[in-house]
DNA sequence: ACTGGAAATGGACATATGTCCATTTGAATA
DNA sequence: TATTCAAATGGACATATGTCCATTTCCAGT
């Protein structure tokens, strides 16, 4: 039979329910915002019981993340061409944090709902998932790349300091910065592109 | 009558209603961890009813706020005497954050349920806070001098480093690089520190 | 001490998430 | 085509959070 990675493909059925759940999600979250929704709800509109519902997606934040699937597949590809260009690492570092800017900024209602549902036994899942991997891997190799060019200094800690410059996007404080202290995108990038360049070793 | 910070102060019964609660939530906490105990629990072992509990308590977070003052009042007035000394401005905030990442491993528990509680609408209360605000102030203040004092480079946005300095420590992020990375508490507050030491402009 | 009325109270209720399981369905194999 | 059984399904159920409101209690002013 085939399969794919090993396991068994999704049956017919299984793939419609995802289909017509993913739909009734997209519809309902345009109408009234991600929040005003509820799961039942979502299965109601979709047409299909709850248990079906949470067999295909495990909670809300599942569900949303499936929905935020081809924008981030967008991103990755992207990233993947500029991050593995020429020139500085520094440069394109700078770059990636000012698209990853971009990216909450388009993305915000769905990054905010994905990350409500990590709580309690799911927290890890806001750092241990695909996508915080992807961006953990591009920019700790863009900095090991600007380390070994000498760009900027052996003392610092790679790994922490990518969490780090990480951490400062992060959708809840990147809203916070955003929203409540009013901040534009533009600031919020220029405050990491200088403090990288602040780091910058000097010939 | 006696009021306080201009509106009326508690009743006698509020008072002990509140008392009760925080009794029975420690205890419960205690004994089974914070993410296993729902308030309906809490507010029967305090024996007091759900109208009682969430007129007390809006909300688990606040109730888990209320439980981490005593430590919160701790860790302020260490930091007021700390921060407030002498001393290079950037060695200070290196030893805040090293105090803020020991807070961190102190309240984990309560830290990260509080953080649960705040989703939603109630997103924005992560950094609106008194604690987030009291932390904000202390961290920008320190930066703000070391500037002044030429420690580090003028073109830095101190109220964005400020954030991402905290980002850094944020619970999530903190929780993941100990529990699942199995980093040391060491090894991140040293990352901190030797970013801000790169950051030192040199005579 | 008495009293007016704001604050406090308890528990039913409304709504949400997520689980369970008896039954049905689809596709690989005979 | 017939058979088989893991996967899929729907909706009742269990459990959680948080609201509502009729009733009671406290206390400041008289």
């Amino acid at each position: 039979m085939a399969v794919e990675g090993g396991r068994r493909r999704e049956r017919r059925d299984a793939v419609e329910s995802r289909r017509k759940v993913l739909g009734a999600a997209r519809r309902l979250f345009e109408e009234r915002g991600v929040d005003a929704v509820s799961m039942h709800e979502i299965g109601r509109a979709a047409g299909v019981g709850q248990g079906t519902l949470y067999r295909r997606f495990e909670h809300k934040g599942a569900l949303c993340s499936a929905l935020l699937q081809e924008e981030i597949e967008g991103f990755e590809e992207e990233a993947r061409r500029r991050v593995g260009s020429r020139g500085s690492a520094l440069g394109r570092l700078k770059w990636f944090l000012g698209r990853l800017a971009r990216f909450n900024d388009e993305n915000a209602a769905l990054l905010g709902a994905v990350r409500d549902a990590a709580g309690g036994e799911r927290r890890i899942e806001t750092h241990r998932n695909p996508f915080y991997e992807g961006l953990r891997e591009n920019v700790a190799e863009l900095l090991w790349e600007a380390l070994e060019e000498g760009e900027i200094p052996e003392e610092l800690d790679i790994e922490c300091m990518t969490d780090t410059l990480l951490a400062a996007l992060g959708i809840d404080l990147y809203l916070y910065q955003r929203r409540e202290l009013k901040m534009s995108r533009e600031r919020i990038v220029d405050s990491l592109r200088s403090l990288l360049e602040a780091l910058r070793v000097r010939g």
